[in-house]
RNA sequence: UGGCCCAUGGUGUAACGGUAGCACAGCAGAUUUUGGUUCUGUUAGUUAGGGUUCGAAUCCUUGUGGGCCAACCA
């Protein structure tokens, strides 16, 4: 009854499905539960991604449900800022969760477990402090040894537990631990903290609450009254399941299982959130949003689209090993999507100024037709206007090319695509010495689509007419650290690169490009694919580079 | 060095005792009015030793290497 639940195709599973798969199998579950639980302490980011499709993939893939619980038993670090952007970041990835829920939600719930291990004698109010607490924990080679507030009476313990919800104590005045062992070799065995006082603010509790739960107490519980069948989370909570398993059964409900992946990392970046909390707070970069970021929001600003993000995350794959992925796999991901379905659009970055001395007059224009994208023919042509000024990049002239460098020189000649061929006769230049013109003739009978020339040029460049070119703002990046793996150094920000941003105030681009809504995704041409940035405004247009093309010359010039 | 987790090309990930495959990256070529795309070919791997077996990446064992664990964080 479960064959069309499970993979009936010979494509592999992760190990993760491989346990579903038997789970349903063996009728140990009928259906599956998974969860997202971001604590909302700050912006989501690709490592949260994986997860996301982790989890929800999973849910879809199994015909089950997958929640969104917001992991909310620390007032003091999480905010409805948080809250707001995480829920955003999900939809935007093109996953709607199930249920949203809230840790907060089982306060109360959670607060009458504690009650009932109290009066089983397992849990019970210590005064010590945390350094007391933490020598009496002893060593991973040492056994703890145990508090005098161990042996309190269920009685006492219930009066006192009261007490402290009740905010008759300061903050820090005592915690309510579990009883469990301390001579167990897994540290989070001897006697964990269940509850400590913190007069604080909720977002959503208010002042309700004096005490708040830790997260090993709140977690399996919250898993367990939603039913969670398959608990996915990295793997530095491997420690944690004993406990996790330990409340569970204790207080004798539904047995959630947790099982713990590998998380995402990424060269070339950082990924913890109290670092990515430290760039934005500290101004290396604009906000949680800056397109540098590998945080979602910053992602999706800097043009990626879910498709992509979704796609890299099936690539990179599910397993327990520690990995270190090349962001290049996350640009290739891009690419390939967008090559499929972004517009063509012409872009001059660094303009070089071209003058046609054989074209017509000077107000002569001509309509020629280019299109949109030749990987999709049914986004059809557009019309680019020829004139005798144009603008061509200046990364496309040389005046002393180097070998096998097919665009413009003195003498030379290259296509400017869909118009004419054009050869360059001579170059002015400024004092400096600097070209800052090119004066070029072209061949009337080369026109894109009716040469007859016979004319033979290898080079092909984009070029915008400089009557019609609207300027634009671009901004250009680069990765923000210079270290495969900034973490590792005693201050990551020592390998912050100077280069990440560019900006490019005196672009120029095709007309079509100055209705453009933030957002848009295009290629220009020959340069990358960018997208229109929330700066833009209606006198110029902001646009980022979301990710270069391939580049092969310049790889050539590289090996030179 | 107490316990736990992990180990397959440069990077990821498959192979579930029976031909080490796939992707990215790299390299070479073809096509191309984007030095893009596409296509073709290709380089490169089982952490080490021992054991079990007709047969081991896979099972056992001992090393080695990496990671995690003793927050009133999650």
């Amino acid at each position: 009854m479960n064959a069309e639940n499970t993979s009936s195709s010979n494509e592999s599973l992760n190990f993760i499905e491989e346990i579903i798969e038997e789970d349903l199998r063996s009728g140990r579950h009928s259906s599956i539960q998974t969860r997202f639980p971001p604590e909302p302490n700050g912006y989501l980011h690709i490592g949260h991604a994986k997860s996301i499709c982790l989890n929800f993939g999973l849910a879809q893939k199994y015909n089950g449900k997958c929640n969104l619980r917001y992991d909310d038993t620390n007032p003091t670090k999480e905010e409805q800022e948080y809250v707001d952007s995480i829920l955003s970041d999900v939809r935007w990835l093109g996953f709607e969760p199930d249920q949203v829920l809230y840790a907060s939600d089982y306060f109360q719930q959670l607060y009458e477990w504690a009650v009932q291990l109290i009066r089983a004698g397992k849990a019970y109010v210590d005064f010590s402090t945390p350094e007391e607490i933490g020598v009496m924990k002893g060593t991973p080679t040492t056994p703890g040894t145990p508090s005098k507030f161990r042996e309190t009476s269920p009685e006492e313990n219930l009066a006192l537990f009261e007490r402290m919800k009740n905010g008759d104590f300061p903050d820090g005045h005592c915690v309510l631990r579990a009883k469990i062992d301390l001579a167990a070799p897994n540290m989070h065995l001897r006697d964990p903290y269940l509850y400590r006082i913190k007069h604080a603010h909720h977002h959503r509790t208010g002042d309700k609450w004096n005490i708040y739960p830790m997260y090993d107490w709140a977690h399996g519980q919250c898993d367990s009254i939603e039913r969670i069948t398959h608990s996915v989370c990295t793997l530095e909570f491997i420690p944690h399941r004993a406990l996790y398993d330990w409340f569970i059964e204790k207080l004798g409900i539904f047995p959630s299982k947790q099982y713990e992946f590998a998380r995402l990392n990424l060269n070339y970046t950082v990924m913890s959130k109290r670092k990515l909390l430290q760039l934005v707070q500290e101004g290396y970069v604009s906000g949680w949003d800056d397109p540098r970021m590998p945080t979602i929001s910053g992602l999706r600003r800097r043009g990626f689209t879910p498709e992509s993000i979704r796609e890299f995350a099936k690539r990179v794959g599910v397993a327990k090993r520690e990995n270190i992925i090349d962001v290049g796999l996350l640009e290739f991901c891009l690419r390939e999507d967008l090559n499929k379905r972004a517009l063509r659009r012409f872009a001059v970055l660094r303009p070089l100024k071209v003058v046609i001395t054989n074209y017509p007059e000077t107000n002569e224009v001509e309509w020629l037709e280019t299109e949109n994208n030749p990987e999709d023919p049914e986004t059809g042509k557009r019309s680019l206007p020829f004139s005798r000024e144009l603008y061509i990049e200046q990364d496309d002239f040389m005046e002393n090319p180097p070998p096998k460098y097919f665009r413009l020189s003195p003498g030379g000649m290259v296509r400017l695509k869909s118009a004419y061929i054009i050869k360059c006769t001579e170059c002015v230049k400024d004092d400096n010495g600097a070209v800052v013109e090119l004066r070029c003739t072209y061949v009337p009978e080369s026109r894109s689509g009716q040469d007859t020339s016979e004319l033979k040029v290898k080079g092909v460049i984009h070029w915008l007419s400089a009557a019609h070119a609207k300027p634009a703002e671009v901004r250009l990046y680069e990765r923000l650290f210079q270290l495969e793996d900034p973490a590792a150094e005693d201050d990551f920000k020592k390998s912050l690169n100077p280069n990440s941003l560019e900006v490019i105030d005196t672009a120029l681009v095709e007309s079509a490009l100055s209705e453009t809504l933030v957002g848009d995704l295009f290629q220009f041409t020959r340069l990358g694919y960018f997208c229109t940035d929330t700066d833009s405004n209606t006198e110029k247009p902001v646009f980022n580079r979301s990710v270069t093309l391939k580049d092969a010359w310049a790889k050539e010039v590289k090996k030179q």
